[in-house]
DNA sequence: TCGCCTCCATACGGTTCCGTATGTTTTCCA
DNA sequence: TGGAAAACATACGGAACCGTATGGAGGCGA
């Protein structure tokens, strides 16, 4: 555990002023842990050594915060894998990197994770169109691995779209049944090669 | 949208007087709707047409209640698919027939499934356990299946476990973003012939 | 029919959170 | 260095919920 509260991004002075982004932080934090509902206004300020009086100079109403801390994790934190990923030349290469690293990233941040809690509050407005968005990036930059091997359009889509829904399926059974997934690392390595070879047959 | 209070199983009277069944339904249904945190006592007994008087007889606080609910959920809703598809005598028939229902079954209930709800409150002590058990049972009959198609146990057991994620994520999928989804009813049978295909490859 | 037990309504206190109103401190610049 | 503006604290009212306490209606056996 932490002491302080953590800092997100490039660390400010640790004074007593805050700034919105120490409020975003605090929030996907908050979120990472209890989900939106744990996105509240005075147990933040508490936890920030804070009171209401400070968020409400920077933020309208809680509203606001959830959307300016959605919007944030969107524009940071979800195209990370995407860029690592596209900067290998080779597409089977590039694929192989990809069911690794997202299979791998359901089990290091397994409890936690910001994107379970995104998940399971998928109907707030402010919520649904950020999820929508980030999936659809998802979908479409699979699909085009699989064009890029050399699937016509249609195919690579439909293989793109199980990629996607193998890769979200083992989010959720991480999160609520881990002892059905592979623990040791050779069986781990073994279920990501069977998943390659699967996803790449015919 | 129905008028009266909507009664789970066997039709009781529909008097004043409510069974604790009626309260677990109402919690169901609550559930599906809002999640967890709609299964809220006062909007619940308003819903029935009740007072807390009421529910605090029944149940000794609203976490019996939501344990009361799960258990339920767990005995009754969870095995149906198994069921049916246990009755086909040919394996892979089986198959087939089990990834077509739960595909399907993703749409029909795309908005106010119980499952999503229990889903997105991974978390809570009483979902917790019964979400392991169900999800637990289900890789193990779909890896039952694969073994019946000859594959060796591991084997069968990593392919189960991927056709197991590949349904977790369609759900996730239908609900935040549908759109990537095919539609069309033509579409919709070649994604599952594919997916029925990758997953019987080799 | 009388009293008991079941089932429910009413009324209350307590908690946690939201949002506003208003005062207080800090910063920074003219 | 004074004073406005920024950044915060304090205090309040209100909503939504949980749980308890208590009393009342209605069936049912003795």
């Amino acid at each position: 555990m932490s002491e302080r509260p953590v800092k997100r991004g490039a660390g400010k002075r640790n004074a007593q002023r805050l700034t919105t982004d120490d409020w975003t932080a605090a929030a996907l934090e908050a979120m990472a842990g209890g989900g939106l509902a744990a996105v509240a206004v005075e147990p933040l300020a508490a936890r920030l050594g804070a009171t209401k009086g400070s968020f409400y100079w920077h933020f309208a109403n809680r509203d606001a915060l959830i959307e300016a801390a959605v919007l944030r994790w969107e524009r940071e934190d979800t195209d990370a894998v995407i860029a690592l990923v596209d900067a290998e030349p080779d597409a089977m290469a590039r694929l192989r990197l990809l069911i690794g690293l997202v299979l791998d990233s359901t089990v290091v941040t397994a409890e936690g994770s910001i994107e379970l809690a995104m998940l399971a509050t998928a109907d707030h407005p402010h919520v649904a169109p950020v999820l929508a968005r980030v999936t659809e990036r998802r979908v479409a930059y699979t699909a085009g691995l699989f064009s890029a091997l050399g699937w016509p359009a249609e195919e690579a889509r439909r293989r793109g779209l199980l990629a996607v829904t193998a890769y979200l399926g083992y989010a959720q059974l991480a999160h609520v049944a881990p002892g059905t997934l592979p623990v040791a690392e050779e069986d781990r390595r073994r279920y990501i090669d069977q998943v390659i070879g699967l996803l790449t047959a015919g």
